[in-house]
DNA sequence: TCTAAATTTGTACTTATTACAATTTTATAA
DNA sequence: TTATAAAATTGTAATAAGTACAAATTTAGA
C-alpha cells in the first residue's frame, strides 16, 4: 500500500500528517480514538496539534477512506477498514476486533421502503483470552 | 401497565420523579435524549434538575429496565424496550424506528468462544417518510 | 522569488456528562 | 405525632470530547 498514492486518488493532498494519521490508522487497524493517535504520534511529530487530528479524521472520513466506531457514547474511534464488517469490543480488555459481517443477514422486512445507507452491528461481551483466565 | 408496580417489582423506589421520567420513557417510545426529557417534563415538574434524569436514566440502565442506544456519538438515547432489536435513524427527519431482530441471525462462528452480553445494531439512512416527499 | 491558497496549529468555546455537597423528602421507630 | 436516619433530589462546579476560528506555517504555481 503507498500511503501517499492511496490519499492522492481519494482526492487528498498527502501531507506529512495526514500519511502519518493513516499510516497509524491503517498500520494498526486498532480502532483508535483520537486520543491514541495523538499520543502516539505526538513524539513523531513534535509540532502536532490535536486539531489536525481531528481536521484530518473528519477529512478521512468525508473522503470515504475512514469509518468512525461509535460503540462507546463518550468517544469515537477510527476505522481504515472498509468492507462491511461489525464490532466485537470486550469489557475486561478494551480490546476491539472486526467481525465479518453479511448484509444479507441483516435485510429486514420492516425496512424494505426505506434506504439503509450505512450498518453498524456493535456487540460487546467478553473475549476468548479474558474468559480463560 | 401499572408503572409505580413495576418499579417496584425491580427494586426501585417510585418516586414522583422516577415514575414521570419512565412514564413518558414507556409512553412516547421515542428514544429521547436527556434533554429531551428534561425539556418535556419540566413544565410540569417545575422544580424537576437535569441531574435527577441523569441519575434515574442511570439507575432504570443499571436495574435492567432501560437500555441505552448509542447511534450518536455526541447523545445518548434511552429505550425502554426490552426485547432485542435495532434502530434505523432517518437522517432527514431524525426519526428513530424500532427494528426487529433475530438474534440468530447474527450468529457469527469467528465469535464462537467469546461471550456476547451485548448486541447493538443501529442503521441510517432515509426513512419511507422522507424518500415520497 | 513572490504570492495566493492550503494546511497546521493553538486558544477559546461549546456541550454532554459526572462529581459532589446541600437541601428536601420519605420512612421508621419511639 | 415527632424525632431521626436514610434516600432522593437539586444546584453548582468540574471534566472532557469535540468544534470554531484566527494566526502562523507550509506548499504550489506564476
Amino acid at each position: 500500500m503507498n500511503i501517499p498514492q492511496y490519499l492522492t486518488s481519494n482526492d487528498i493532498k498527502p501531507s506529512y500528517q495526514r500519511i502519518k494519521i493513516f499510516e497509524y490508522l491503517y498500520q494498526e487497524m486498532n480502532h483508535p480514538t483520537v486520543d491514541l493517535i495523538y499520543k502516539t504520534l505526538a513524539p513523531e511529530i513534535p509540532t502536532l496539534s490535536k486539531t489536525t487530528v481531528y481536521n484530518t479524521l473528519k477529512l478521512f472520513v468525508d473522503k470515504g477512506i475512514t469509518s468512525t466506531v461509535t460503540i462507546e457514547n463518550n468517544e469515537v474511534r477510527y476505522d481504515a477498514e472498509l468492507s462491511l464488517h461489525g464490532h466485537f469490543k470486550c469489557n475486561i480488555c478494551g480490546v476491539i476486533v472486526d467481525v465479518p459481517l453479511n448484509i444479507q443477514q441483516l435485510k429486514l422486512n420492516e425496512l424494505e421502503h426505506f434506504k439503509i445507507e450505512e450498518t453498524n452491528v456493535h456487540l460487546k461481551g467478553k473475549c476468548n483470552k479474558c474468559l480463560t483466565k
